[in-house]
DNA sequence: TGATCCGTTGCAAAATCTGCAACGATCGTT
DNA sequence: AACGATCGTTGCAGATTTTGCAACGGATCA
């Protein structure tokens, strides 16, 4: 591993907490301002950082069109898109597309609610691991060994009462979602909010991603949200069918 | 610059293609194939690339996820984003947010028309800067030597017939542009859709952003679209004024 | 079974990176 | 208005880090 590089790309994120001046990149990072200067320079020669006008650095552009271009370059979601905004149109709430990648689980896409109160979430940003129901399924589906070797490794927060508490509570989880082919967070994350998601898989038969159903309980029950499970598990199957068929390339966690 | 930084970061673009193995990136770098695989190393270790199941190696979700928290960091996209919705629910066409950053026009915040007819655009993908409306105002609004300099590097792909077609009726443009105070593209980009658009603007006049709204010919023509603009330009002022009333620079985190 | 392709590792030479110290500019204070 | 402090920037020499090589092992294919 490349310390100089691997230095560089420690700036990143420190930036993502919000622009910095070279002396605090320098004490970050822990080397010379002189230093720490030069990596700025190569960084902002590339455009992942940005200069502002009181000459803090910030993230840059270039940051953001190339992860625009990662999402494009999924296949997954090109092939589910269509099969998400049906899905939206037929229930009208909103319909999320996640995948996992090493030690994060993201939504790739999402089809936004039909009904004024709408939950808060973004493509690209990393969900809660520990209860989301489409982070249950993307982990279930993952070896015995890998599953209970990350489930070891993460935080536990307690977002409502009923969160996952702890690693033997979602190893069981695990095991339960695996079992049944579907997964729901009833409340898990935000009090106010439900979801029901299903896997989707490749022609091998792994999950390479998953989708849900999220709505908040003002407008729908839990038990009215899990009638559409049926809905939710044929348009997730549609789309595993469209993948497996053509996909030229499996693009599964390791 | 660094030269180790640099090459590390060439790689990033490159797998933006698509997906590389390690024989492919090290001849494109014109390093040894193990150079370019302690390079690929650092970067996985980072997850800003991802191995695939079949050991090529793809942009990864760490990438993704970062320019997530880019955009959450800009400010003109928090205090807009209400306002884009609003203006959305009044006119019903798409609403589209872009700053400008060095070389590069970029939307960062859109709304979708509620038309069943709408125009293709993502978050984060560059802009058409030659000809998108929001691209005029943000470069109008530069000093000239500078809009000179950038005039006269660019391409002017013919997209239309109505695209700009050099350096020269480039500079025109955004000279009427700059003084007129809002731009149109009308099917300069795609023959079928128009944008109208007004700039945002920072405590010192400066442009910060540009936002616009676009339909295609077959909803609207241009000439009822273009009675849309008071309202557009209202919607603008409104999120300059609250702009500028706050911070115009971002406070720092300890 | 043999040949080829590709990723991986240890090593020594060499180029690159690092920290230092000093400079200049900006800014706030006395 | 001058002084001091802060911050970004540069040239340099020493030293660490990186690089390319060559060889190895595993996989695929004929």
């Amino acid at each position: 591993m490349s310390q100089t590089v691997d230095r560089a790309l420690s700036i990143l994120p420190l930036l993502a907490e919000g622009p910095a001046d070279l002396g605090r990149v320098a004490d970050r990072l822990g080397v010379h301002k002189s230093t720490a200067l030069r990596l700025l320079r190569t960084l902002h020669d590339h455009g992942f950082v940005y200069r502002q006008a009181d000459q803090r650095y910030r993230l840059g552009a270039r940051l953001i069109s190339l992860a625009q271009e990662a999402m494009e370059n999924l296949d997954v979601r090109e092939i589910a898109h269509p099969h998400l905004v049906r899905l939206n149109e037929q229930v009208g709430h909103t319909v999320h597309l996640a995948v996992h990648e090493e030690d994060e689980v993201l939504y790739i896409d999402k089809v936004e609610s039909r009904y004024p109160v709408r939950m808060y979430s973004r493509i690209g940003k990393p969900v809660a691991i520990t209860v989301a129901a489409v982070a249950k399924l993307l982990l279930a589906d993952l070896p015995e060994d890998e599953r209970r070797n990350i489930a070891e490794q993460l935080d536990y927060p307690m977002y409502t009462a009923r969160s996952t508490p702890n690693a033997d509570g979602f190893l069981k989880e695990l095991a339960k979602v695996r079992e049944q082919g579907w997964a729901t967070d009833l409340g898990g994350h935000e009090e106010s909010i439900n979801c029901v998601a299903a896997p989707i898989r490749g022609a091998d038969g792994r999950v390479v991603a998953a989708m849900s159903v999220s709505a908040p309980n003002v407008v729908v029950t839990a038990d009215e949200l899990l009638t559409l499970l049926p809905l939710v598990r044929r348009t997730a199957d549609a789309i595993s069918g469209e993948y497996s068929g053509r996909t030229p390339v499996k693009e599964v966690t390791a």
